[in-house]
DNA sequence: CTGAAAGCGCTTACAG
DNA sequence: CTGAAAGCGCTTACAG
């Protein structure tokens, strides 16, 4: 491109130009940004350094820095959907977790160029990223590849069969809080609306579902449980299944927001007032579940605590070590319009 | 960590592995992985490098790369807000077009630990990102000090005062096509439910709508158009100023899906129907639309194309360049539930 | 046309 | 206690 002005030469200043500058050595430049506990370093010069390489606006090369140490200073977090909320928050505490670690993390959805997984194999053989996290849909098949090699990875928010390294949320507990607050309103009769049979997050919904009831002396009955496989469409069709069973049942504990979305509409066509006819509560709290109709009541999780959690575990640990890890941060109901006493 | 079992050699193949055991040299190797014009080789050693790549599992290390060519190979993309479906797609186009060109995306959130541009600022400072695109809510006074750094940049889906460098949607066409769709419907009073008067998108979106009823010989008045600003509460309040106005408007075009949220609630406590009383269209489409009461109809626009186009951009001009571009992909009205005729 | 060699900017074991 | 030097894995101008 002839003619074009050129650039000029944007100055980045160097480790050298700092060493150079403040009248030492590199490697004393060096040691001082890196807190090397073996420099023994008057404190005079130490100000020094720290002075210059303020005044002179240096930053570390992130390449020259990552060639040297075989280390790239970034995780990956690979999910199946940005458009999902609960996701939203995961990224956000990994973010947060990352920045505070010193690195960086790069986020990417399997809507990718690549087919997703093949995609991370390929940042991992380039050393792009020192280990990676999975909230995704990779099957136990897939994941399986990344055993072979030697990288730091977890799940999470689920578990897979043989696998001892992942970081979940404490669904028994979450599932528990909602049962136990239609319990408190006075609902014998609580249904589940759970999740597909084949998802860990919705296994340990139902096992939490059951718990409570028999906790609270309740009857559960398998036709008091429906499942659907998360979206709002199979929400709807489940809850006509549950409408038809006799007794019926006065409130229902659906696994998550978007299945729920499904069961407020079945019960709008049916003619049934919520909650007077049918009290409905859901798995994770989000913006959406206000704006409905009626605003739902749900179970707010610490998505983003998991998220946090989860990178710095994946940071501070060995890939041999085992990490089975409930996220310890309290769980809580968000009682909004959709939950309330049984009509007698 | 005593104990801890000494990690076997990874056996990261080099590109000197490579030359060693195809029998060339480095540069060979090199020139020939970067398709360099000027090597000149035979076809057979080509395919042999090739192939030894390909058997040992050869990949380039990254840092390596970045250091000698001084590029990161990684572009960074700054969002306000993860859950916000309209920045999941752009992501989405970025992402793709980012692995297309062999480049990473780092998207990051205002929620960062480091207050957002700062966090930039230092990217750019480590040379970890060859380039931004901004989403996001910055100022034209906080972008004012990338200006100084001669850093390429873009606007993503946003323009400000004196800035040569954005990528924006057709909002006055999206606009035009809402208004049309309602006047084709019959409507003649059509009000515009706008969004915050300082945000560009806003302007621009009224200023399609202004144009679209000159185009159709509809009357607008200044009280048919309401200002909130893009949340559920403001569109709530400024759907209260529109039903207040005589003649009574007999559709209205939001501005965006959040504000639309809140409309329907003002519209549902007035005991109005949606459509019966009061057609609404929004601009943006999203699966959230679908499961409003009633399922909205909504403009498509074309997000994913933006994002994709802005990162093209990004990586493709130089930071000196003018890009003031208009994604040219198609716009087109979802139609839903919530328009129809007027009743007479 | 091909290959040897320099060098990108760091870190760190090691010599003094 | 301090500093010189090697080397991480690439790319590319340049010599042969």
């Amino acid at each position: 491109m002839p003619g074009r002005p050129k650039q000029a030469h944007s100055g980045k200043v160097t480790l050298a130009d700092v060493a150079t500058v403040a009248g030492v050595d590199r490697s004393v430049v060096s040691r001082v940004i890196n807190d090397d506990p073996r420099l023994s370093v008057r404190q005079e010069t130490r100000q020094r350094v720290l002075d210059t390489i303020e005044r002179l606006g240096y930053r570390p090369n992130a390449a020259a820095r990552s060639l040297r140490t075989a280390r790239a200073y970034m995780f990956g977090l690979f999910i199946p959907d940005f458009a999902n909320p609960v996701y939203a928050e995961i990224i956000k505490g990994a973010e947060q977790a990352a920045n505070q670690l010193g690195y960086g993390l790069m986020t990417a959805s399997s809507g990718g160029v690549r087919l997703g997984l093949q995609h991370y194999l390929d940042l991992l053989g380039q050393s792009r990223v020192d280990g990676l996290l999975f909230a995704g849909e990779e099957s136990g098949h897939e994941l399986e590849r990344l055993r072979s090699a030697s990288v730091p990875w977890l799940l999470v928010n689920r578990r897979i069969e043989g696998s001892r390294r992942y970081v979940v949320l404490d669904d028994e507990r979450g599932s528990g809080l909602a049962v136990e607050h239609l319990a408190a309103l006075g609902h014998r009769r609580i249904a589940h609306l759970a999740g597909p049979e084949t998802a860990d997050t919705a296994r340990r919904r139902r096992a939490g579902y059951t718990a409570a009831m028999a906790a609270a002396g309740l009857r559960t009955g398998t036709r008091y449980t429906a499942h659907a496989d998360y979206t709002p469409e199979g929400g709807a069709a489940a809850m006509r299944e549950l409408l038809a069973v006799r007794p019926r049942p006065t409130a229902v504990f659906v696994a998550n927001v978007a299945s729920a979305v499904g069961a407020l509409r079945t019960l709008h066509e049916a003619g049934l007032s919520v909650p007077g006819d049918m009290s409905v509560i859901a798995m994770h709290d989000m913006s959406l579940a206000g704006h409905l109709v009626p605003a739902l009541t749900t179970v707010r999780m610490p998505l983003e605590g998991l998220g946090r959690r989860s990178l710095e575990l994946l940071a501070t640990t060995h890939p041999q070590d085992d990490i089975t890890e409930v996220v310890a941060e309290p769980v809580e109901v968000v009682v909004r319009a959709s939950t309330g006493p049984p009509t007698p």
